[in-house]
RNA sequence: GCCGGAGUGUUGGAAUUGGUAGACAAGGUGGACUCAAAAUCCAUUGCCCUCCAGGGCGUGCGGGUUCGAGUCCCGCCUCCGGCACCA
């Protein structure tokens, strides 16, 4: 008979949520451990994603509350956003509504898992009560000057009708929809992250409990590179510009220059000239072919401006192009051109016929590319000889001495571009007065409200712009009549503080207080999907530090320690909403239960790794939760009084290790390996039954299986406790400790190789000594048939484990 | 192109420090129980040779180090992820 898991899960969560066991204070007495799953957005129901994220959490909070820590495990909602804003277009019911009824149906069903959260604590980013701090949060920034407005040319997404981030443009196609993204020149709200570019890049040496890979995304996409600035001057005219070079050793193989088509300078280059048309054409092209294009690597092409710069270095003059493959967005979006050391450079030269003068001597034989590498200075006058490095400082500070140029950092990074033209999102709490400029809503006024609407379809303008009542309004400063902003934020300025908000959910009165915050931060664990790698982890990083600048975070670093998920496939596919291959939770919820379910989440692989959905395996999770019912329930066999025996002590010593294996593989993050650990053990105790259980043992045995497996399967190992006779919560027992004299074992295998290969094995007591294993092996009669005529040229000794005979 | 990571039975995967490859499951096959089925239990299940006993081969490919290599080194192949006309 297979027990009643829609039964008892209910039950047990209802009592869980009167214990309170789950609700905690900041507690200077005691150590804390603040543990965190990524916030979810209420797309109303939970996908296989959110069930193994919210496993592998309340595994951690369970086990870690076990093991006396105070535990904070908070949970809230993502709750702005596009796809809310999509839904209520179709629908034309309002996006507060429908996100509201998906919150309270998500809610329930992670409540259905038997995840443990302070509810007490739960926030979603569209309440006022959150969002006003969001717009504190910009206010703050924007005195400092962190905020700003500016037209620049941004990524604008023609579906979604809003612009996007840098890190919202994946392969130069929108995030969220996947339609080509185009530039345009629009003026925008930008958080200046690049400020802190060099301490985000450095810093992430300090993430040592991150996972390697999302470090090395988070340095790609910040990109350092260091090298020197300096400026040309333009020939026969009063003109000139500047040029970012990281290989500034080889100027003197500086044949030609070339600016990006947006480049101011190109105007005061062709104005009057007889080239002008040509550029004005070749620069309209370039505007109107997408960023993808214009990205593809392929054919360069440019055109020549008849002007000519002097090469600081040596006065010589070099032609002037105008290239699309100079980009305005990146250093200062001209070059000096060396083809004998860029490909790129070198592609160019030979098409339009440019002269290509080596300044690094290259390998013998090498000939036919431009040389990247190494070697010693030539054609390059007082640097000749120098290897690359010597060759740049050299160089630099000659540059600074003659004050054409000087050392500069340049980094990838772009700067946050954080306002949409979308309705559901945090309006940004700016006023634009005619007289004043930008001026910021006064604190006592947030928060701006979110209006209500009648229609959200975007029109490539905020929704909100066609609402006077909320445009028209006066001047904080001067009193005159003045406009309110009517973009909104980027969803990711909500979940890039939201963490610290946790600490002190309730809080009218602050964003938070830095006391709760100093207690709870860091986040000891974070898990989530490796998506994130350079969005919200990189934003939240920024934001923190910011926070932490005006002395209200008291850490630099948000997440102490990161766990990424893998992702969820089925049939080659990451699992989701919109790939409608969705394996939905609830039917499995029904029919297997949140244990089996969860157990399985934990056991099918790696819990880094992209696992791919196999309907089947649950029933085996399934199988050993009922094979476990009926152990402890006594379906199997009933203990008795028995003496006490070989094969009692045998048994502990078995549940002493798997005590062990499982604390050491769940601090390990191997819950895949920690399952089998009690499968293993729970076959082995059901055979000590069969074989006729002592009560005592048997007793002990079950409570060290309950105590280990509970936080992987907190219902059927809560209600067997019960069953058991305890009175106690099981959720509030200490953890087990395993004894380190038990689990050693006393007799071991050990293995016989004769030349590198298996022959025999023997069970040997644990403390062999070299010799007696030797003399074992050798007096063995498999082992001299295998000798056979053969020469015992060396013996190597292992004990207790292994000895290898070498036969000549 | 550059930077990460990975390749193990039919499948998911295990092997934590160089020491019994395939734990634990899923699936398959055979059996017990049953009028029958489900559930449960038992046996078996890497490939090849063999009546058995036993033996050979085997962790993407090719080399190497070592008494011993899934694990370390060198050179490839394939797949996944990131970055990429970033000067």
């Amino acid at each position: 008979m297979s027990y009643d898991h829609q039964k008892i899960e209910a039950k047990w969560q209802e009592r869980w949520a009167e214990a309170g066991t789950f609700e905690v204070e900041a507690d200077p007495d005691r150590p804390k451990f603040y543990n965190l799953c990524m916030y979810p957005y209420p797309s109303g129901s939970l996908h296989q994603g959110h069930v193994r994220n919210y496993t592998f959490g309340d595994l951690l909070t369970r086990y870690n509350t076990m093991r006396g820590f105070n535990v904070l495990s908070p949970m809230g909602w993502d709750s702005f956003g596009l796809p809310a804003e999509n839904a209520a277009i179709s629908t034309r019911a309002h996006p507060r509504e429908n996100t509201e009824a998906q919150i309270n149906q998500m809610r329930d069903q992670i409540k259905r898992l038997g995840a443990m959260y302070d509810w007490r604590r739960e926030l979603a980013s569209h309440h006022p009560d959150y969002y006003r701090w969001d717009q504190w949060l910009f206010l703050q920034l924007f005195d400092q000057g962190l905020a700003y407005k500016a037209e620049a040319p941004v990524n604008w997404c023609p579906n979604d009708q809003t612009v996007l981030a840098n890190e919202q443009v994946i392969d130069g196609h929108c995030e969220r929809c996947g339609a080509e993204v185009i530039r345009r020149n629009l003026s925008q709200w930008f958080f200046r992250i690049t400020d802190y570019a060099e301490r985000l890049l450095d810093d992430i040496d300090k993430l040592d409990h991150w996972p390697d890979r999302v470090r090395t995304m988070q340095r790609n996409w910040i990109g350092r590179s260091e090298g020197a600035r300096f400026t040309m001057q333009v020939a026969d005219m009063d003109a000139s510009f500047d040029v970012f070079t990281t290989r500034p050793d080889t100027i003197f193989g500086m044949t030609f220059a070339v600016v990006s088509p947006e480049h101011p300078v190109v105007e005061t280059l062709v104005q009057g000239t007889d080239v002008e048309d040509e550029v004005r054409v070749y620069q309209q092209k370039a505007a109107r072919i997408s960023e993808v294009e214009r990205l593809a690597e392929g054919d360069k092409t440019g055109v020549f401006t008849g002007r000519y710069a002097i090469n600081p270095a040596n006065q010589q003059r070099v032609p002037i192009y105008v290239a699309d493959y100079v980009l305005m967005g990146y250093g200062t979006g001209a070059i000096m051109a060396v083809p004998g050391q860029d490909q790129r450079d070198w592609d160019f030269a030979s098409k339009y016929g440019i002269d290509i003068i080596r300044t690094v001597e290259p390998p013998a034989g090498f000939e036919g590319e431009a040389y990247v590498g190494d070697g010693p200075a030539i054609n390059s006058e007082f640097l000749d000889g120098l290897e690359m490095e010597a060759a740049k400082s050299r160089i630099i500070d000659w540059l600074e001495e003659q004050r054409v140029g000087r050392r500069e950092t340049q980094y990838r990074l772009r700067d946050w571009l954080i306002s949409r033209q979308r309705y559901w999102g945090c309006p940004i709490p700016i006023v634009s007065c005619p007289d004043c400029g930008y001026v910021p809503v006064p604190e006592d006024q947030l928060p701006v409200m979110l209006p209500d609407i009648q229609d959200y379809a975007p029109k490539g303008r905020s929704p909100l712009a066609a609402l006077p009542e909320f445009v028209e309004t006066i001047c904080p400063a001067c009193g005159g009549p003045a406009q309110r902003e009517t973009d909104t934020m980027d969803t990711f300025v909500d979940s890039s503080w939201y963490f610290l908000r946790f600490t002190d959910a309730r809080n009218d009165d602050r964003i938070f207080d830095p006391k709760d915050a100093s207690y709870w931060m860091p986040v000891d664990q974070y898990i989530g999907g490796v998506e994130h790698a350079v969005l919200h982890l990189l934003y939240a990083r920024f934001i923190t530090k910011v926070l932490h600048d005006m002395g209200l975070a008291a850490v630099e670093e948000p997440f102490a320690r990161l766990f990424t998920q893998g992702m969820i496939t089925l049939g080659g596919a990451k699992m989701s909403k919109s790939k409608g291959n969705v394996v939905g939770p609830l039917e499995l919820l029904a029919s297997h239960g949140a244990d089996a379910l969860r157990l399985y989440h934990l056991f099918m692989g790696p819990p880094t790794d992209d696992t791919v959905w196999d309907q089947n395996g649950i029933d085996g999770t399934a199988r050993f939760l009922d094979r476990v019912w009926r152990l402890v329930a006594g379906d199997v066999g009933e203990p008795t009084d028995r003496e006490e025996d070989d094969a009692d002590r045998e048994i502990l010593a078995e549940a002493h290790r798997a005590v062990r294996k499982v604390t050491e593989d769940i601090d390990r993050f191997a819950f895949n390996t920690a399952v089998p650990a009690l499968m293993t053990f729970t076959n082995a105790l059901t055979d000590y039954v069969r074989a006729g259980a002592r009560r005592e043992t048997f007793d002990r045995a079950v409570e060290l299986l309950l105590l280990t497996l509970s936080p992987m399967a907190p219902h059927i190992t809560h209600e067997l406790w019960e069953m058991t006779g305890h009175s106690t919560l099981l959720a509030s027992e200490p953890w087990p400790e395993w004894d380190p004299d038990l689990v050693e074992r006393e007799v071991v295998t050990l293995v016989v190789q004769v030349n590198g290969k298996v022959r025999d094995r023997f069970e040997v007591d644990a403390s062999i000594e070299a010799e007696e294993a030797e003399r074992l092996a050798l007096d063995s009669e498999r082992i001299r048939q295998w000798i056979g005529e053969g020469e015992v040229q060396r013996v190597v000794s292992r004990p207790p484990r292994l000895v290898n005979i070498v036969v000549g």
